[in-house]
RNA sequence: GUCCCGUUCGUCUAGUGGCUAGGACUCCAGAUUCUCAUUCUGGCAACAGGAGUUCAAUUCUCCUACGGGAUACCA
């Protein structure tokens, strides 16, 4: 049985990052048939950001990622870390350190002047039973390492990237276990990942250089690594790992610009995967279908915000009008707009859904429909005009609730011998504010006999 | 610095030892006999460079360049 973990750390808002990796995570879980899980890896305490975990997992919900299993919190384990970590002590896989900041800062930087690969310089990895028992019992503050074997080549066996070599011996002796007695990344992951029956560790790019340390946990605890997944990176405009300089790019934040959830999915899921077919528009049941590591890109993936409008847009244009309007009510409440006339609603939304690219811009696009227009100069001159006042006073003494207004448009231009521009560039501009935009008949439509006889008076000389 | 990973239009990508290197977004043009939007049609635009293997390399190998990642008592 397939078992994923999502593993975040409650530092931050979900970002689309972290969306991509839950998402292939969800997607290979269900194309198995196994299990989604959430992990919370909230082992740094320093970094732990209040409400994190809720946006975690509200986002997750929002998106349609739902967890089989989880939340579990890796901060209500700590016991189980620190059993791991001194048996690894026992077995003389793992030794206690007593270096302090500042000795390792000191000798980090010097490395760097001397140009070596920087890593800790294993000073108390050979310190005798009777230096550790007397630090031990001084109460000086402790870390465990893990002591790395320095004669063998780790082999990474990787779903994407396929066999990589990494020298035994350029690997740090990590910390497992922090002074303040909380796990590091790498201890809790193996144990929990070993613990959870984790099948497939689906992880960023980013781990993997640490993961022949996790393999030497594995090793070392006498368990079965997982297969190991490591995927591509989402990149800035720059090409670089997307971080928080470049922008808000949580999740949260684009559901605000008024991307829709299926939307995003669809857009994440391309970065950095296709079906290998033509087909770019899909949902989350068809991922889950079609997914699979073979066709998981090795390279990074620029982020790129206009493709993403785009499909949204897409999206809307295919979403049934009484479920667009339903969603799109509360940015007309919020913008103080009167949308009571349901029918009249729902014609508006008719209207700007072609316009619409993200969802708060239906307020700009249908606004006209509901208050009163503001001219310029210029537009009173065109509305002024001789030819212009003809058309309108023929509308006004003309229009009837029973026109049928298609026929109306083009009998009124043939019987006033006015055509082209100049006959519904003033039409439109009276009626919508805007010598661009919908069509006559659609204004006519929307508004309205008594509305649109209004609109015409009020510009009437 | 050191190690690891990567490199097809500007971006997301397909693809193959021999093809006019395909699609999508963006941009441009045309059509939908008013405009805008939608939609449709067409166009611009790419195999990082150099060696090698081969009858033939974008595709396989090596090198270089460039980009990214890691190098923490962060994940």
């Amino acid at each position: 049985m397939v078992r994923v973990r999502f593993a975040p750390s409650p530092t931050g808002k979900l970002h689309l990052g972290g969306l991509r990796t839950a998402l292939y995570d969800y997607a290979y879980a269900k194309n198995q048939g196994g299990k989604f899980i959430l992990r919370i890896e909230d082992t740094d305490q320093n970094r732990f950001v209040e409400g994190a975990t809720d946006n975690l997992v509200n986002s997750l919900k929002v998106m349609g990622l739902n967890f089989d299993e989880g939340p579990t919190f890796q901060s209500q384990r700590l016991e189980i870390y620190k059993k791991y970590a001194l048996q690894l002590i026992e077995q003389g896989d793992a030794y206690y350190c007593f270096c302090t900041k500042q000795e390792l800062d000191l000798a980090r930087q010097r490395q760097k002047e001397l140009k070596l690969p920087t890593k800790y310089p294993e000073t108390c990895r050979n310190l005798s039973q009777e230096d550790v028992a007397q630090k031990l019992a001084s109460g000086t503050p402790y870390v465990i390492r893990l002591a790395m074997p320095r004669d063998r080549d780790f082999i990474i066996f990787d779903k994407v990237r396929g066999k990589v070599k990494i020298d035994s011996s350029l690997l740090d002796d990590q910390v497992i276990l922090k002074s303040d007695g909380f796990p590091t990344y790498h201890l809790a992951a193996v144990v929990d990942d070993h613990l959870m029956e984790i099948t497939h560790v689906i992880r960023g790019e980013e781990w993997l250089y640490s993961t022949p340390k996790h393999i030497h946990l594995y090793d070392c605890l006498g368990w079965k690594p997982p297969t190991w997944v490591h995927l591509p990176l989402i990149l800035n405009e720059n090409k670089a790992k997307l971080s928080k300089r470049d922008g808000d790019f949580s999740v949260e934040a684009y559901l605000e610009k008024g991307y829709l959830p299926e939307a995003i999915i669809n857009f994440v899921a391309l970065l950095g995967w296709n079906p290998k077919t033509e087909k770019e528009i899909f949902d989350l049941q068809y991922l889950c279908d079609k997914f699979s590591f073979k066709a998981v890109n090795k390279a990074g993936a620029v982020f790129d915000e206009c493709k993403l409008e785009w499909m949204n847009g897409q999206y809307i244009r295919k979403m049934p009008i009484s479920d667009l309007a339903e969603k799109l009510k509360k940015y007309f409440v919020a913008a103080k707009i009167d949308i009571s006339n349901e029918k009249k609603y729902l014609k508006v939304i008719d209207v700007a859904k072609d316009y619409l690219v993200r969802l708060p811009q239906v307020v700009e696009y249908s606004q006209m429909f509901y208050q009163e227009l503001e001219f310029s100069g210029d537009d009173l001159e065109l509305l002024h005009s001789e030819e212009s006042q003809t058309v309108f006073k023929y509308y006004l003494e003309n229009l009837q609730e029973v026109t049928e207004y298609e026929q109306f448009v083009k009998s009124a231009s043939a019987h006033l011998g006015v055509k082209g521009k100049a006959y519904f560039f003033p039409l439109r501009l009276a009626l919508f504010g805007n010598s661009s935009g919908p069509n006559i008949p659609v204004l006519l439509d929307i508004l309205g006999v008594e509305e649109t006889k209004n609109r015409l008076k009020s510009v009437l000389l």
